[in-house]
Formats: structure tokens, C-alpha cells, sequence
DNA sequence: TCCGCATATACCTGTCATCGGTATATACTT
DNA sequence: AAGTATATACCGATGACAGGTATATGCGGA
């Protein structure tokens, strides 16, 4: 059995830490950086993905950090989290290929009646 | 507030309904060819999800034939469901799109060490 | 002839990621 | 003194999906 599709919350997990190691709170504003705040992951999504990211072998604790009294732990993608998420990135574009195709070939139809 | 993420399985149901009306084992068979195979929907997943699209607009019934005694009811995208799979595949080619930066932006990390 | 498979729709139960909210604690701002 | 930002963590409810079963017909193989 193949693994199933990551969720949308968890993929942008993954994402923010492709390109470094961010502790959690980061990667609640980077995710709604990157998706330009349609994403406000709630603080029970982040963390428990975290968890489970880190149990599945996605992602592992990078180092901990104290600052103003306050922890803070940095994740970092491991070997099997950067092929997990290339692998995902393949399957998005190529739904999305699929489905743009289609749809431009409805476009194209004669006496395409408006639904 | 915005509407949540189509699911993949929700998604490609779409899909397959996008260039033309069909009946739902016939969507089952195309989700699975346009997935390689990967996808193969199962008789819940997929009539939970028609009846879904239909109560949210998205989709229509088309028709409704009898072949060899069996009943084929044939759906349709509405003008809402055409818009709203538009939408998710801009959102699915940019997600994918940040993800392959960001996995690339890693590989030319000075000393990066292996995960 | 009987079994299994493909076709076709429909229902039911369990799982699990996510939502929404809350708790806890500190520091900064008004 | 109150509110907001930072930071982690837990909890209950929701809802899409997996997996299985039910029902019915037609077809091909043993």
C-alpha cells in the first residue's frame, strides 16, 4: 500500500522546513507568508503534525534554543522528508497539468452549453 | 470564511468530470488511468463524494441511461464546480511551485550537511 | 452449471487529520 | 492593568475517506 496524499496543512509544513530549520511558531507565520494568509494553521494542526512528522521519520529536532525565557525547538526535513516532499510537488503539478487540460478542452467544445 | 482544500479523491472526481458529463463507475476507471493507476477510488469514496459536489453545487446530473439493464446516471460540472476546479489547480501549481524552490534553494546550502 | 469478474449504485462503520478552543507562561506595548 | 505577540501543548467535534458489504445484471471460463 502506497502512503496517502499529505493534507494541505501538513504539505506547508513540510515545505517551510525544506529550506531550513524554523522552530514551530515560525512556521505558523511562514505558512501564512507563503500562502499569502489564506493559511492560518491553528496551534493543535502545527504541533500535532509536528509530532507525527517527527514519529513518521519526515522530520527530526534539529537543536533547541532559549530566547527571552522562552523554548524554542527547530525542526529540520530529514533524508526520507525531502524525497516525501519532491514526491509530492510531482503529483500536484501533474494533477494540476490534468486538470488544466481538461478544462481548456471544455472550452473548446461545440455548442458548449453554459452549466 | 474560505472554503477548505478539495481532497485529493474530491479533486480528481472533478477532474473527471471536467471535460465531459460521465457516470459514476466511468469516473472510477478514469481516476484511476489518469493516476497511473496510484488512485483507485473506493464505491463509498465515490458516490459520497458525487452526492457531496451535487448538494454543494459543483456538480449535476447530466442524464440518466439504461444499459443492459443497468442504470447509468451520468454528472456534470456546473459553472461553480468549473470555476471552483480552476481555483484549486492555480492553488496546487503555486504550492508546488514554493515547495520546488525551496527544496532547490537547500541543495546549494554551503557545507549542508546530510539529513 | 457454477464460479468469479466486470459493471453499477448505495450504505455503514471506523479512522484520523484538521478545526476551533483552551491552557500555560513570558515579554512587550498601551 | 489590559491586551497582544511569542511559544508550546492538549482536548473535543467534525467530516472526508478507507474498507467492507449489499444488491443486481451480464459475461467468460472451468
Amino acid at each position: 500500500m502506497t502512503e496517502p496524499p499529505l493534507r494541505e496543512p501538513t504539505f506547508l509544513v513540510l515545505t517551510a522546513l525544506a529550506a531550513e530549520p524554523q522552530h514551530g511558531y515560525a512556521v505558523l507565520e511562514d505558512v501564512a507568508r507563503m500562502t499569502d494568509g489564506r493559511v492560518r494553521l491553528r496551534a493543535g494542526t502545527l504541533y500535532a503534525a509536528l509530532d507525527r512528522l517527527r514519529v513518521d521519520g519526515l522530520i527530526e529536532v534539529d537543536r533547541e534554543e532559549v530566547v527571552q525565557s522562552r523554548l524554542r525547538r527547530y525542526y529540520r526535513l530529514t533524508g526520507v522528508g525531502e524525497r516525501r516532499l519532491a514526491e509530492e510537488t510531482v503529483r500536484l503539478r501533474s494533477q494540476a497539468t490534468i486538470a488544466e487540460r481538461r478544462l481548456r478542452s471544455r472550452q473548446t467544445e461545440i455548442g458548449g452549453a453554459p452549466a
